[in-house]
DNA sequence: TCTTTATGGTGAG
DNA sequence: TCACCCTAAAGAT
């Protein structure tokens, strides 16, 4: 389930459980095998999230980049766990082992190559420093469908199929909407909404949109089919208004709305 | 036991 | 615009 938070989440969590190391590295699966090795043994200098990118730096090595893509997961196992499924990278310190599984990449690079890979994103809601402004502006010289702009990692960096849809109900304007054509002030609305939706996302390790009320708990546990507005709610009444819920295809990707809430 | 789907992205034409 | 990559769980039959 991958949208920045989970990245973000991800680094967190990998330098509590991993650093400093040292750290044994394996790829059960193969194709990783021989980078694998480079890394087997090394220190963990840092884990560290840009968008969707992750990366893990090791103390006089390389830098590991993985992006999960669509179907990856890197998730943490019991210790003495055994070999399930198609394990990319296996990382592994006397107290925690973590598997990855199905990224999109997982490759050995250096510094430049890190430099090259930011530069490529706009600004991730989640690191510091990140501006809205900077944000602001690329949105607004897109004319693609709002929902699409959302999605492009190179106007806001760590946004899904999710977030993207969620936060146009949030903001109340139609997906289809060209970019350039929504209102700075919507514009910065929809930035700070990432700060908090996406901080949210990480503290949960998971995607609530709606707020705490609405979602319920159960002995304080999230409500896990109640937590979103739209998403993959087609044809089911808004939460708000009672109007069906749209499903249509932007940006080759699904897109949930409602009709009415969103003008 | 199939087929489909998924919170993503690249490269060829 | 399309084909394609990666994996596993859910849904259909």
């Amino acid at each position: 389930m991958p949208e920045g938070h989970t990245i973000h989440r991800l680094a967190k969590d990998l330098n509590r459980s991993l650093r400093p190391g040292p750290v044994q590295a394996s790829s059960p699966q193969g194709p990783f095998a021989t980078e694998a090795r480079q890394l087997d043994g090394l220190l963990l200098e840092r884990a560290h999230a840009y968008g969707k990118h992750l990366f893990l730096d090791f103390a006089d090595g390389p830098t590991v980049h993985i992006h999960l893509g669509l179907i990856g997961k890197m998730r943490p196992k019991e210790p003495g766990t055994g070999i399930e499924g198609a394990i990319r990278l296996r990382l592994e310190s006397d107290d925690a082992l973590w598997d990855l599984t199905g990224p999109m990449t997982c490759a050995l690079i250096d510094p430049a190559d890190v430099a090259d890979i930011t530069a490529s994103l706009g600004p991730d809601p989640l690191r510091r420093g990140a501006r809205r402004e900077e944000f602001v502006d690329r949105l607004g010289r897109r004319s693609i469908p709002l929902s699409a702009a959302l999605l492009d990692q190179s106007v806001i960096a760590g946004i899904g199929n999710v977030y993207r849809s969620e936060f146009c109900y949030l903001v109340g304007i139609k997906p289809s909407t060209p970019a350039k054509t929504v209102r700075v002030e919507a514009a910065e609305q929809i930035w700070d909404l990432a700060v908090d939706q996406l901080r949210l996302g990480v503290k949960l390790n998971r995607i609530v949109t709606r707020t705490p009320s609405e979602v319920g708990t159960t002995a304080g546990r999230i409500d896990e089919d109640n937590r979103l507005y739209v998403y993959k709610r087609e044809g089911e009444p808004c939460h708000r208004c009672g109007t069906e819920i749209r499903l249509s295809e932007i940006a080759k990707r699904k897109s949930w709305h409602c009709p009415t809430c969103q003008k």
